[in-house]
DNA sequence: GCAGCTATCACCCTATCCGGGGAGGCCCTG
DNA sequence: CAGGGCCTCCCCGGATAGGGTGATAGCTGC
C-alpha cells in the first residue's frame, strides 16, 4: 500500500513541483494539494493522507495553527513542516504544536523523499540547531517530580544558618553580628561550606544553595 | 582558541583512536581521556573541556548518571554521548539527563568531527528516531506552567549575559574573558545591574536573579 | 581517656569587589 | 542635531572576601 501525502502551500509552483517530485517515488501518492489552511482539517479528513506536508508561512491561519488543529482532530496524522528560514522560533512553535519534523525549503529537492521516509519509519527529521532548542525545552521542564536525589552535603546546623545568611546577601560582618559570633568564626564556617559544596565563592554557594534547595 | 575536548570511554583502543582522529583537526584539542566516570566531575573540572565525549556504557557509574552529575556541577559543559545501539531508551535517558546530542559508535570515523562542530555552533546532533522520542516527550507535557510574572527590571541583553555569568559563579575577570570585554566594562555592567535590581553585592544579585528567574 | 567532630576565634597576605567618579563612540528618536 | 540609552573603557581608594595555618573548648562514643 502506498503512502498517502497531502500538501499545503500557498505557492502553486511549489505545490506542483513537490507533487511532481513525489510522483517519481512509486510508493508515494499525493492525495491532495491545497493553497490555504482555512479548511485544513476538513481537507485532511477528506483526502485521508498518512503524512501532511505543511508550509509554515501560510495566508489566513498560519501553518503553526494548522498543525495544532490537525493534530487535535486527527492525531494519527504526521505533519512535516517546510520553511524557508531555519532557527526560527516558528519552527520551534510548530514542533510544540505537534509537527513531527521539518525540512528547509531549499532542501526540498534533495531531502524531501528522505525526510518523508524517516517520518514513515517513526523518525523526526530536524536540524541540530532546532534539536538543541527542543532539548533545552525538555530539560527545563520540572523533571518528573523525581525526589531529586538531594545530594547530602552534610552541612551542620550552624553551617546552614550561615549559608542562609549568605543567600540573604549579608556580608561576613553582618552575619557575625546576627549570629553573635566573631567575624573569624563566620569565615571558618564559610570555608567549611565551600569545602562541602565544592565551591569557591559566595556567588557559587548562593546559586548552589538555591538550586539544591539547601536553604 | 581551540576547542577543548575530554573523552570518557572504558575501551582503551577507542580512546586512543578518537584522540588520534581529533588530533587531525587543528582547532580541536583533546585535554583528557578517562577510562571510567567515577571521578568524572573532578576530572572535568580539572581538565576544563568545552565538550565532553561520553560513552553511554561505562563501568561503575553509568554514562547517563555521569552526564547528570557533570551537567549539575558544570552546566556550561556540553556532553556528546556515544553509543553502540540506536533507539535505545538509554539514549533518551541521557538526553533527559542533560546530554546535548549523541553519535553512534560505528559512525565515529565519519561523523564525529561533524557532530562536535555542530555542538560547538549550538546544534544537537541526533538521529530522527531519537528526535521523535524527544518530541513526543515534549508534546505530552501539559502546555507549560506560566511562571508568575516576574517584575521587569529592564535589564539590557548585555546585562543579562553578565548576570548569567555571575550566577555561574564567575569572577569579573572570568566574565571579562568570556564576553571578551575588559574588566572595567564588566564592572560598569555590574553597577548598572545593582542599580536596577536594587542590590549591592554579587550574592544578593544571584539570589534575586534565581528567585525571579531572570536568568 | 582519647579520637573525632563541631563551634569558636585569631593572624597574615592577596585577590577581588564596591562606590564614585569621568569619558568616548554608536545608534536611534524626536 | 541634540539628547538619551547603551556599551565600552579608565582611575582611585576603601571594603570585603579568600587561602593558609593554627588554636581552644565542648560533646560524643568506644
Amino acid at each position: 500500500m502506498s503512502l498517502r501525502i497531502a500538501i499545503f502551500d500557498d505557492n502553486r509552483n511549489i505545490r506542483e513541483s513537490i507533487t511532481l517530485l513525489l510522483s517519481t517515488v512509486p510508493s508515494f501518492e499525493v492525495v491532495g494539494a491545497f493553497s490555504h489552511v482555512l479548511d485544513c482539517v476538513d481537507d485532511v479528513r477528506h483526502c485521508k493522507p498518512d503524512i501532511v506536508l505543511m508550509d509554515i508561512e501560510m495566508p489566513g491561519m498560519t501553518g503553526i495553527e494548522a498543525v495544532g488543529a490537525i493534530r487535535q482532530e486527527l492525531p494519527h496524522i504526521q505533519v512535516l513542516m517546510q520553511t524557508v528560514f531555519e532557527d526560527d522560533d516558528r519552527v520551534f512553535d510548530s514542533i510544540c504544536a505537534g509537527a513531527s519534523g521539518y525540512i528547509l525549503k531549499n532542501h526540498l529537492n534533495t531531502k524531501l523523499v528522505e525526510s518523508i521516509t524517516e517520518l514513515q519509519y517513526g523518525g523526526s527529521p530536524m536540524s541540530p540547531s532546532i534539536a538543541r532548542k527542543v532539548l533545552g525545552k525538555l530539560q527545563q521542564i520540572p523533571q518528573h517530580v523525581k525526589p531529586e536525589e538531594a545530594p547530602d552535603y552534610r552541612l551542620t546546623v550552624r553551617e546552614k544558618e550561615v549559608l542562609a545568611c549568605i543567600v540573604e546577601g549579608l556580608s561576613y560582618k553582618m552575619i557575625a553580628d546576627r549570629l553573635t559570633i566573631s567575624y573569624e568564626t563566620v569565615r571558618s564556617h564559610v570555608k567549611k561550606i565551600y569545602e562541602k559544596l565544592h565551591v569557591a565563592s559566595l556567588t557559587e554557594a548562593v546559586a548552589k544553595a538555591i538550586h539544591q534547595r539547601i536553604v
